[in-house]
DNA sequence: CTGTTAGCGCATTCAA
DNA sequence: TTGAATGCGCTAACAG
């Protein structure tokens, strides 16, 4: 390992001098830079980013933290790393995974300390060790559950994005439509929310939402909605309509539906939640509620910048709107 | 910020009594044990691991570098972390996404100095500035390219997917197969190989791979599968089967044949490479060729943890097997 | 513009 | 079983 007292040698200056023109901070005289440079080139150093990061206390790097990175969340990484990259610093990705439980406190609370700020997801996730989670770090937590009041977090507009979806089917004539990965529940969570959402498109068109309707899946897999949808299927519920709280759900309910010889849309219409990249392309073409990848990178971004440039008023929550848009599994879409 | 000193003074002891009791690695007796533990959850001290690695000079932190974590490499991280932690290590991830040309160099050569060992993909990367790594480092390439000699690399066996699903759909009676999104230059690369699997699989049929058939696209996008292939049926070349580089581009394709009013199979059978999670539950099922990313993750890993152990013998280069996956695009599928 | 001094927080080494 | 000294490689603060 070369280190910087190497190149200062080599360099016949001091190793202040050498961490004066990397760093760029201070005014170097030419031919001083260009001998360090050289001596650099020669011997193939490298800067040692944990040294500098125990002296000057950053990394330049930000995590975002997720249970994975399928679908959804690479998408939304995609968008998250170019903002994080303008402002010169690297973003890194986390997954929580498995034991999530353990892991934010085992992986988080000393981990985390290690980088300049934190996205992270709480999905899936125990919340009460975020609650002892006391750190100064800059965190933004994202993901459609109750956090507490003093993180900055962004969300996702679920009532709304679900109501859509459903209001769009009950209009091009869907009277019976499952509400596919949604919870009966009344804790303020993703399915829960989408499920009212579900609910409000009923009553605004005078029609009752059946309970009936309400069918959970065991995770949110394709695997899982298709065993769901088929359940329902096989149960004889009569079934007009499916919206699928994520893509992937609605892509196992499409699979489901077509093995069973119904059509989508002229038999059961079909809509999801995410727009996913994939959405696009499954034929007839997956009527989704686009989620805006890019306006909740972009809100997140700012707030964890905002934090990181030391801001300390209150805490923002942040509900980033959704659209509807149509494709060929609701009529109406091409 | 606490410290480890603070929580020595708390407990009445050392700062090494403390580093002691919470590495574990000397014994230390029950009383003093404790009380360190009663200090620490009273601080609530968190050790700095930036401090440790930099004193210890490991990480603990294996990272796996790719392009983005859509589909394939997502899938892989999946098969990746469990081996990586089941080891004591924790994995994170790290994009070379845009810009990799330069991002392998700014990036990795400084900065993968942090992890105790790094898988690296070399989809989309310059292999030039990988020549130049003189890291010691524990690294293993995943990809599929030619790779210079001293690193241990892994990657599929391309030709003989592709052969694979390119027969099994000549033995269902296509006759002209398109080979979307494969190249003819002769550079050992993805594209190169499966396109002589491609050609292999004609030969071995006695049939005569028409090179107008190998159809390039621009990106390995669904939807540069998609216009690709809508390009290729207002052509008016004639066409009975698709073999697809990904499955991601044999989407497109899916897409473009549904809109086109051809029937998959009956018209046109497809088939795809990389058996995503999705190419099960999109209808009709995608024929796809399973790259084993279980297998490909335990020798990444294996090869890894070798090194990590300081193994200096000379590189492997494994080529994992793919088996074909025959779903309902093609016939004899579902 | 360049160099000197000091120390970030921890773990290795060795002594008690 | 516990503790004192030492330094990992770098940069902030200041002196020359």
């Amino acid at each position: 390992m070369v280190r910087m007292a190497d190149v200062a040698r080599a360099a016949g200056v001091s190793v202040m001098t050498v961490s004066n023109v990397l760093n760029e901070r201070v005014p170097v005289g030419e031919p001083t830079r260009s001998r360090v440079m050289a001596a650099v080139e020669a011997l193939g150093y490298e800067v040692n980013l944990t040294a500098r990061h125990l002296r000057a206390g950053r990394t330049d790097t930000v995590a975002f933290v997720a249970p994975s990175f399928h679908d959804y969340f690479s998408e939304l990484a995609d968008e998250i790393a170019p903002l994080v990259e303008a402002e010169g610093r690297h973003l890194v990705l986390e997954r929580t995974s498995a034991n999530a439980e353990q892991e934010i406190e085992a992986l988080s609370v000393a981990r985390l300390q290690i980088y300049d700020g934190v996205l992270l997801s709480v999905a899936g996730l125990d919340l009460e060790p975020l609650e002892r989670v006391r750190t100064s770090k800059p965190i933004v937590l994202l993901g459609e559950r109750e956090v507490p009041e003093r993180f900055d977090h962004v969300r996702l507009a679920n009532e709304s994005g679900a109501r859509l979806a459903t209001a769009h089917m009950i209009e091009r004539g869907s009277r019976r439509i499952v509400a596919l990965g949604c919870s009966s529940g009344s804790a303020h969570a993703m399915t829960t929310d989408r499920r009212v959402g579900w609910e409000d498109a009923h009553r605004e068109a005078g029609l009752e939402a059946d309970p009936a309707y309400v069918v959970p899946v065991s995770d949110y897999t394709s695997h899982a909605g298709r065993e769901a949808m088929l359940e329902v299927i096989a149960s004889g519920l009569p079934v007009d309509g499916v919206f699928a709280v994520t893509d992937v759900v609605a892509l196992g309910a499409l699979s489901a539906l077509a093995d069973s010889g119904l059509r989508v849309p002229d038999d059961v219409q079909l809509a999801g939640f995410d727009n996913l990249d994939m959405s696009r392309f499954v034929p007839p073409g997956i009527t989704s509620v686009d989620v805006n990848h890019k306006g909740v990178a972009q809100a997140a971004v700012e707030l964890l910048h905002r934090q990181m440039s030391g801001w300390t008023g209150p805490a923002e929550h942040v509900v980033a709107p959704v659209r509807l848009v149509v494709r060929g599994s609701t009529r109406g879409g091409a």
